[in-house]
DNA sequence: CACGCAATGTAGCATATGCTACGGATGAAG
DNA sequence: CTTCATCCGTAGCATATGCTACATTGCGTG
């Protein structure tokens, strides 16, 4: 899943480009991470999380949710059979738990920033990603001394 | 470009999902930022941008590059001839210079919390797409209250 | 217990982004 | 003006994410 074989030009450019370069690299990874939240949530509110429930929550069709569920359940993040509910493995779990953290103290601190509350719910999912550890305990910082 | 014809299920579920829906439709749009900046920054530093340079820059391959700008110029940013350097058109240009704006607020934000300067870099580039109005008049109320 | 609707899966297509391999264009150097 | 390294385009493939249309399963109901 990390990569192929080859690689002419990136690894010399790696200085230059990287911040970009992690930028991209990550989609799977954030996609991973958005679904196992949403699983847990789901499972938490309503005992179950179905396909559609996936579907709805993300505003998709099943389709692409059948999909991504079978991706995640090969990297072993998800458990599931055909026509049956979605649950996490322990490592879907340990995932779900630490981008549902990771989540809640970005959505706080633009809280803390005095951004409104539908748009520090909007912007947290799209940052919450893209937020290294550094930056993290800098917003954790601030949240302490803030309060 | 901007969608086909159908769309049955996301409309009436914009309610519960828009922020996850937002997220994933910004992509495209996300690129367009980072290529228009780049160009922007490389004409800047070079006196003329090349594909290469953005092959470069990206750590993509000139190809994958290549497709892109002809997107771009599709869309009205970008112009180019066969083997010929890119130039802004003065639509490109304005979005760069909006999203190299909100891109440098992002990154002083960062380092005013303390955060390191290799990571803000980092960090800015995956954040800034994803920022939207409302906080980046927070970040901006912030720099100016804590300077 | 058969039936039918809702949920799920499968087939097949589109777009966006990656790549390698190969071939054509450009321009500098001889 | 030829030559050649470098740049760039095209062909063709892969993966990830979207979709519609159709097939199938499961389960509640009559």
């Amino acid at each position: 899943m990390t990569k192929k074989t080859p690689k002419t030009t990136s690894k010399k450019s790696k200085e230059r480009s990287e911040p970009h370069a992690r930028t991209r690299a990550a989609h799977a990874q954030e996609t991973a991470e958005d679904y196992v939240e949403a699983v847990f949530d789901t499972v938490q509110e309503k005992g179950e999380c179905r396909v559609l429930d996936l579907a709805r929550h993300f505003a998709v069709s099943h389709v692409t949710v059948s999909r991504i569920v079978g991706r995640l359940k090969q990297e072993g993040l998800l458990e599931t059979a055909p026509y049956r509910p979605i649950t996490l493995t322990a490592k879907g779990n340990r995932l779900a738990k630490r981008s549902k953290k990771r989540h809640q103290i970005v959505l706080e601190f633009l809280l803390s920033l005095g951004v409104d509350q539908k748009t520090a719910e909007i912007d947290s999912e799209g940052i919450e990603h893209h937020v290294s550890e550094a930056t993290l305990a800098a917003m954790k910082r601030h949240l302490k001394t803030r309060h």
